[in-house]
DNA sequence: ACATCAAGTCAACACTTGTACACTAATATT
DNA sequence: AATATTAGTGTACAAGTGTTGACTTGATGT
């Protein structure tokens, strides 16, 4: 094995990920045009398999047999896709958990960082909303397992919170599952609207809020079923 | 016009509508068999626009041409399903309120009635499921149109409620939304369950119990935007 | 410099699709 | 009894589908 000195483009020193080879790069830039062209297809009336490989590949300016060097499937791209869409959430949340929490009007901001982030990465949102239930059942489940994953950490949330802190972890786990539940309900009304009406967008990030603030009072009030019980008894 | 003494089959004094003629039988009976083979089809992977009217015809026991007869679309057929399973729902609600109200355990008996019923129109809900986002636009709309006249009835009745009189009716409508919304939420994680798993379907029931509780309770700690303005101003 | 590799092209295949048209035969109408 | 209507059949066609295999051609490894 000689070693040359020339340094060569592919040698990486240890992970030195980012320098990506031309081949790669090239081919890293049809997958992505692979993945964007079914997003896109799918901002207009169509479901993700009622899409044609030919009409995927068609649409992202490549001949339809190019479509195996990257997926076997449609159903391998689905999957992709789903992955990606469920990565920019966790990414959404970490950023949103790092920022400096501002004491006042937190319901307020919340909904709001929420809202902009779905307005900016509509075509996922709009894809995880048909394939929630329309998909595969593979996709549902992806799906399904990583809103799950979301509520959890928005429990954990939660728990930091000085007057939650009553309650167990069930509880709290069954309450942001709540939340996020009405959360997933407002993004569906938001990504019907006409993606430019601001008033009507207003007037779903008020009604977002009410309803987590009555969350919030249910949760305060709270009281769970062994104490229920308990005062029952006392009744009688 | 010689009015023949024989009572012709088709003859209908006033509206008598039931008596329907061998032809018109036939007909209603295939125009069943292809909804209901739609309805099948899509208890499977399938979402509605991945269906092929050939498929669909094919399914019903019927050659493709005769589809027509009775759609000129499948866009036809998925409409009239739509309204059929909102018809259905419907009528569900309107028995239940009929039905005498039983005092006691009173979120418990309605969140069963509801799940038996999701159970036994499991079909309905699956479709209803599938395009509630994954359909035409077309569709969605109906969709959401009936669960929102569902929503405003509703709110009609839990303005019965001595506890909640104090609301107003944005409120309750707000209120509604949520408890939709919620169940809404429930329907989807049952139709994901095997069709016969009574333990989970028992765990959901519950959960659903719990998180109408814990609407109600965010309900009469309401307090309107007015009143809570005029409190922070009392502090200062 | 040269041999290897692999992303993308091209042509061809066996099928499925929606729809048009002419038809049959049972039912309704007169 | 004669006629008209119409639900369903059969055939046909152009267009689109997924997948195959052999190919080009530029980047890569040596």
């Amino acid at each position: 094995m000689s070693r040359h000195p020339r340094t060569r483009r592919t040698s990486r020193r240890k992970d030195e990920a980012p320098e990506a080879g031309r081949r790669e790069q090239r081919k890293q830039r049809t997958r992505r045009a692979l993945m964007d062209a079914a997003l896109d297809l799918m901002q207009g009336e169509q479901s993700f398999n009622s899409l044609s490989l030919r009409e995927v590949a068609r649409n992202a300016g490549v001949v339809p047999t190019a479509f195996y060097r990257h997926f076997k499937d449609m159903d391998e791209l689905g999957m992709a896709l789903v992955e990606e869409a469920l990565k920019a959430l966790r990414q959404m949340m970490r950023e949103a958990r790092d920022a400096p929490l501002p004491a006042g009007h937190l319901i307020h901001r919340s909904v709001q960082t929420y809202m902009n982030y779905v307005r900016d990465n509509r075509h996922y949102f709009q894809f995880l909303a048909k394939e929630r239930f329309g998909g595969s059942r593979a996709m549902r489940l992806a799906i399904r397992q990583g809103t799950l994953l979301f509520t959890s950490e928005l429990a954990t949330d939660l728990a930091r919170f000085p007057l939650l802190n009553k309650l167990s972890i069930d509880e709290l786990q069954m309450m942001s599952g709540m939340i996020v539940n009405m959360m997933v309900g407002i993004t569906e009304q938001m990504l019907d609207l006409p993606s430019d009406d601001d008033e009507e967008e207003k007037q779903l990030s008020r009604l977002a809020e009410e309803q987590m603030r009555l969350i919030f009072l249910g949760m305060m009030q709270w009281k769970p079923r062994a104490e229920r019980a308990k005062e029952k008894a006392a009744k009688e």
